[in-house]
DNA sequence: AGCCAGGTCTTCG
DNA sequence: CGAAGACATGGC
């Protein structure tokens, strides 16, 4: 993969780097699709996204922060052949090859996967823009308007009401809870250098965020690897493909099960697992 | 129309 | 403990 970074720009080609499918793989809400290409939102900085083929044109409000929010120095390579050594695995990777893991804001990776719960990535999507909406920064760059994240003052002042107004539903009060919880000091930094269990511990304290979502944070937002969130399509992917016992386990196991065979890369191959599982329709009925 | 969605919390045996 | 039920809303 070749880099070239300037002011407000980056161009990427190469390998392992598909717009499409690292925005439409789950981890990430805020973006648009355009003729053509994408514009991608995160925390306060803004991004337009241009793919042809192996060419990608990034043209952004800061280069050097979608650097790392793309993970960039990261190899794809190393990790795809680590992982197709496990032969279940392959046709996943095969299916999502230009997928990465993003490193994420962590309150707003917090905030959008409590709003994630038992819910679907286009009403996640509405409930996240509205928020922004109302409580957020207006930006504009290159004549695009667009909307911060808020930051946690405002999610703090907002209450109840106003989650429940913009469509939440019954997490309105797990985010009322918990951005007063984060507003009053629960560190989020801090969680960067727990152990794993105690980085658990410490975040499924929130109102709101059970293990799941947990993972999906610590995934998304502080590049831990060695988790593996399970949800409804990771089951199907379990019972489907991995499961040799014909009983049914829960999903603590399920993740356990996972973790096992893929170690430090269990993040990296869950998204693989989800991504080709939810999209990839046609074989898998 | 009715089931389902990147589950969590609470309550009940 | 583990299982079962409640929960808002809209996508498909």
């Amino acid at each position: 993969m070749n880099i070239e970074k300037s002011k407000n720009k980056i161009i990427i080609t190469g390998d392992h780097f598909s717009v499409r499918e690292i925005l439409c793989s789950g981890q990430v809400f805020r973006f648009n699709s355009l003729n053509s290409g994408y514009t991608l939102t995160a925390g306060k900085e803004f991004a337009l996204l241009k793919q042809s083929g192996q060419k990608t044109v990034i043209e952004c409000t800061d280069e050097e922060y979608f650097y790392n929010y793309f993970d960039l120095d990261t190899d794809y390579s190393v990790i795809i052949k680590k992982l197709e050594e496990n032969c279940l695995i392959k046709g996943a990777v095969n299916y999502g090859r230009g997928i990465r893991i993003l490193k994420q804001e962590k309150l707003e990776t917090v905030i959008s996967f409590i709003i994630s719960a038992n819910n679907n990535i286009k009403r996640i999507q509405g409930i996240i823009d509205r928020i922004c909406l109302s409580l957020g920064e207006k930006y504009n760059f290159n004549g695009m308007e667009y909307y911060a994240f808020p930051p946690i003052e405002k999610l703090a002042q907002a209450g109840e009401d106003f989650y429940k107004s913009i469509g939440a539903g019954y997490r309105a009060s797990y985010l009322d809870k918990t951005s007063k919880e984060i507003a009053l000091g629960f560190d989020l930094t801090a969680i960067e250098n727990m152990t794993l269990n105690s980085a658990e511990k410490s975040l499924m304290s929130l109102y709101g965020i059970g293990k799941k979502v947990c993972d999906c944070i610590l995934l998304f937002a502080y590049g831990r690897q060695d988790v593996f969130p399970v949800d409804t399509w990771i089951e199907k992917v379990y019972y489907d493909s991995f499961c040799t016992c014909g009983e049914k386990i829960c999903r603590e196991k399920i993740a356990e099960h996972f973790t096992g065979i893929f170690k430090e890369y269990s993040g990296y191959a869950q998204q693989y697992l989800f991504y080709y599982k939810r999209n990839f329709k046609s074989e898998n009925k």
